[in-house]
DNA sequence: CAATAGATCATCT
DNA sequence: GATGATCTATTGC
């Protein structure tokens, strides 16, 4: 059996979950500030969670990239609701990405979580996404992590203040460099950098950022 | 290492 | 009926 995780549970459960007041501000500061923190899923099987790493803003009406931009639908519904909740939507018809709503209720954005660094539960992330050779393969991409933590659409609109799907504020101060880079994948206002990531991080998805 | 094709379906036109 | 906020395997340099 390989190491343990970098993480145990134990200690995970002590990290303060980020309350609603987080999530309460413009997209771009909770983007940026999402990192480094901690993305804790309680599965049946135990618990799995990796540091974030790298995320994507999206933003409301004049952002043509985001799903929000077309206007309240069904769809888009948690996108305009409160603060603190996850949008869990089905990509090519095969995977499922994960982001957390910003801004006030009323008022759309969200933030895509795009890369984490494992850190608890790594051999069951491991049975769930056997094509990973390399731990940086485990959560590197919005598809793969959810995946690996077990995240699916039928967490679309849980409160992620509480509950089996939380954000857990890392304990240590931690200065970071935050690079800003075109967000990949999309068409649409293709030029604006609402990509960010850790510098240096091995666990930043492909593309690298610039 | 870079480019690309195929998988597959909810959502909106 | 067309279109993706992707991943993987495969091909080609």
């Amino acid at each position: 059996m390989p190491g343990a995780d970098p993480v145990p549970a134990s200690r995970l459960k002590s990290m303060r979950i980020l309350a609603r007041d987080f999530y309460n501000r413009d997209t771009i500061t909770v983007a940026r500030e999402l990192l480094g923190h901690v993305l804790h899923h309680e599965t049946a099987t135990g618990p799995r969670a990796g540091r974030i790493v790298e995320v994507e803003a999206y933003l409301g009406l004049n952002d043509l990239a985001a799903h929000a931009s077309r206007g309240l639908t069904p769809r888009t519904k948690v996108l305009f609701g409160p603060p603190g909740h996850a949008y869990v939507y089905l990509i090519y018809g095969v995977y499922e990405c994960l982001n957390l709503v910003a801004e006030p209720d009323g008022t759309a954005g969200c933030v895509l979580i795009r890369a984490l660094e494992p850190v608890t539960g790594i051999e069951a992330m491991r049975q769930d996404r056997p094509a990973a050779r390399q731990l940086r393969e485990l959560c590197g991409g919005p598809g793969r992590l959810t995946i690996a933590l077990g995240i699916s659409r039928r967490h679309n609109g849980l409160d992620v203040t509480r509950g089996e799907l939380t954000v857990r504020q890392w304990p240590e101060p931690w200065n970071t460099e935050v690079v800003a880079s075109p967000r990949v994948g999309i068409t649409q206002c293709a030029d604006w950098p609402l990509r960010f990531s850790v510098a240096h991080s091995p666990f930043v998805s492909l593309p690298l950022p610039k």
